[in-house]
RNA sequence: GCCCCCGUUGUGUAGUGGCCUAGCACGCCGCCCUCUCAAGGCGGUAGCGCCGGUUCGAAUCCGGUCGGGGGUACCA
């Protein structure tokens, strides 16, 4: 590294190749809810494809036939949808590296697999996992690597059919080099793993399946990746990726391996990767909760990057235009809901007031608020209703609480009983009466005049501090304790409604 | 055990030898505003894991140490 050259782990991003040569993937199983940890990759990889004008291509990495589900991969589509992460390549668009599952894929697995036994990258081993997990523990025992020690790599034919005549099922093992691997990390810079290592590993089951180790290198090499973004987790199995890009180079597969970059891995609580199995790991709680897929997005890319040093909100399109792999921090990153919850916030109240409103109805809906379709005068009064909670909410999912009491049928009107006890027994009833008889004599029933009139009924006349005066008023209305602005609900209400309730409340 | 990665307030980060009495954001606490809750404004809390070294000077460079994480599969 020179002295002119900033501190960065790896300046050469693009390894000569033109921007648009660009080509990343997103490789996800579709065994459920997307991770939240996965969506960060996707959207890493996606703002790197966008950023040099390269390619996206979504791979569906569906070998393991037993965990995968048509759900999962419905979820994942209809995640990456949510989120408007869209792929140039795979699944639904096509493209002409296809098939984008590796369900379908199996012919070609099989075919690269024999060409490389066939080269001598790969070799049968017929060793059982009984006698391998010996021998590793006999290993360990004597503080060496515990790995595959290559006890079959040199079989000759008549070992090899004797150990077959005895019933045994080869798998094909990878012939690891004897060199040290060192590549440069796009995050993380240089690293050297020495051959001793990197033991000879399984590329194909002894019942004829590819694993992953075989299968996620060769659709990278057939499929023209040359940026490879994704987790920490997987950084150790980088060595003996690279040696499997360079036997199919070898081959005439690809060329050469990809350039890799590790993000840091995404934490939860504690110190422990945010598993699958935590709570607030699938983005599905997000979409359910009404997060906004700009709000979860934002967060996301900040576990790991930032656009600034003093600001943290932005637009996708700003991070496509800053986004600078190189920038990308190596630490660990802990999930912090508090933190999510509020950039979210920040991107509900930067929406118009008129997209709000068609992203709320879809939660009230759901939440039996409001029908589906939604009635002429249900969208009024919604798109009245909107600009009093748009900055009281941190998710859309709020909308139900704050805003259900509007629409609900009367007989369906409930009141929250805690709030009703600390606010309407006692003194509470005469505020209410009251009210009810100062709003009863009004001409004009809108917010200024009921404002003044409450003002007057119970602030000057009974002599009430505000907050004191208007609180039980709220619970009667509202039915809750906590509220959109009262004046304003009252006039969204309606003055039938509203004098209805206030009169039902001197009852309850 | 062995290999790899990482180490700045509670959390995410800025910081690339003097601009650092360590900045920003979230959180938390207090105050202001106020019909509730928010939003907004103002203020506060709290951090360079540790030990050595290099240097006039180190969060920044070097060594060690400790701690955390990941991997170590016929999972992905």
């Amino acid at each position: 590294m020179t002295d002119a050259s900033p501190a960065s782990p790896a300046d050469d991003v693009l390894g000569g190749l033109a921007p648009e040569q660009v080509r990343v993937r997103f490789p996800p199983s579709p065994t459920g809810s997307l991770h939240v940890g996965n969506v960060r990759s996707a959207l890493f990889n996606w703002a790197f494809a966008r950023h040099h004008g390269g390619t996206l291509v979504l791979r569906i990495e569906d070998t393991d036939l037993a965990r995968n589900t048509p759900e999962g991969y419905a979820s994942v589509i209809d995640s990456l949808r949510w989120l408007g992460i869209e792929w140039d390549e795979g699944p639904e668009v096509g493209g002409p590296y296809g098939p984008y599952k590796q369900s379908e894929r199996f012919d070609t697995y099989a075919e690269i697999a024999e060409r490389l036994r066939e080269a001598g990258h790969a070799y049968h081993c017929f060793c059982s996992q009984e006698e391998v997990e010996e021998r590793r523990e006999a290993a360990r025992a004597e503080n060496k690597t515990s790995g595959y020690d290559g006890h079959c790599r040199d079989l000759t034919e008549d070992e090899a059919a004797a150990l077959r005549a005895e019933g045994r099922r080869p798998v094909l093992r990878f012939r690891m080099p004897d060199q040290p691997i060192v590549f440069t990390d796009l995050v993380r810079g240089e690293i050297t793993f020495l051959p001793e290592h990197v033991p000879d590993y399984v590329l194909v089951r002894g019942n004829g399946h590819p694993l992953y180790t075989l299968v996620n290198p060769v659709d990278d090499a057939l499929m023209r990746i040359t940026h490879v973004l994704r987790g920490e987790d997987l950084l150790s199995s980088t060595p003996r990726q690279i040696a499997l890009y360079e036997a199919l180079t070898d081959l005439g597969i690809g060329a050469g391996a990809p350039r890799f970059g590790h993000l840091p891995i995404v934490m939860g609580e504690g110190n422990k990767r945010l598993s699958k199995r935590d709570r607030g790991s699938g983005l599905t709680e997000y979409i359910e909760r009404g997060f906004l897929p700009e709000g979860v997005l934002n967060y996301l890319a900040l576990l790991g990057w930032g656009i600034a040093e003093d600001r943290d909100v932005f637009t996708m399109a700003e991070m496509v235009e800053a986004f600078d792999i190189r920038r990308v921090n190596p630490n660990p990153a802990r999930f912090d809901l508090k933190k999510c919850e509020a950039i979210n916030s920040a991107h509900l109240r930067a929406l118009t007031v008129e997209d709000l409103t068609e992203r709320m109805v879809p939660y009230l809906q759901r939440a039996g608020v409001l029908p589906d379709p939604v009635d002429p005068s249900h969208r009024e009064l919604l798109a009245k209703a909107a600009p009093l909670v748009h900055e009281r909410m941190v998710t859309l999912g709020e909308a139900v609480d704050m805003l259900g009491f509007l629409f609900v049928d009367e007989a369906a009107f409930t009141r929250d009983p805690a709030d009703v006890e600390k606010l309407l027994e006692g003194d509470g009833r005469t505020v209410v009466k009251a009210a009810h008889d100062a709003l009863a004599a009004l001409d004009t029933f809108d917010t200024a005049s009921i404002e003044q009139a409450l003002r007057t009924a119970l602030v000057d006349e009974l002599g009430l501090k505000p907050r004191h005066a208007f609180g039980p008023v709220r619970v009667a209305v509202t039915g809750r304790r906590i509220s959109p602005p009262l004046f304003e609900s009252l006039e969204l209400l309606g003055r039938e409604r509203a004098l209805a309730r206030l009169a039902d409340a001197q009852e309850s």
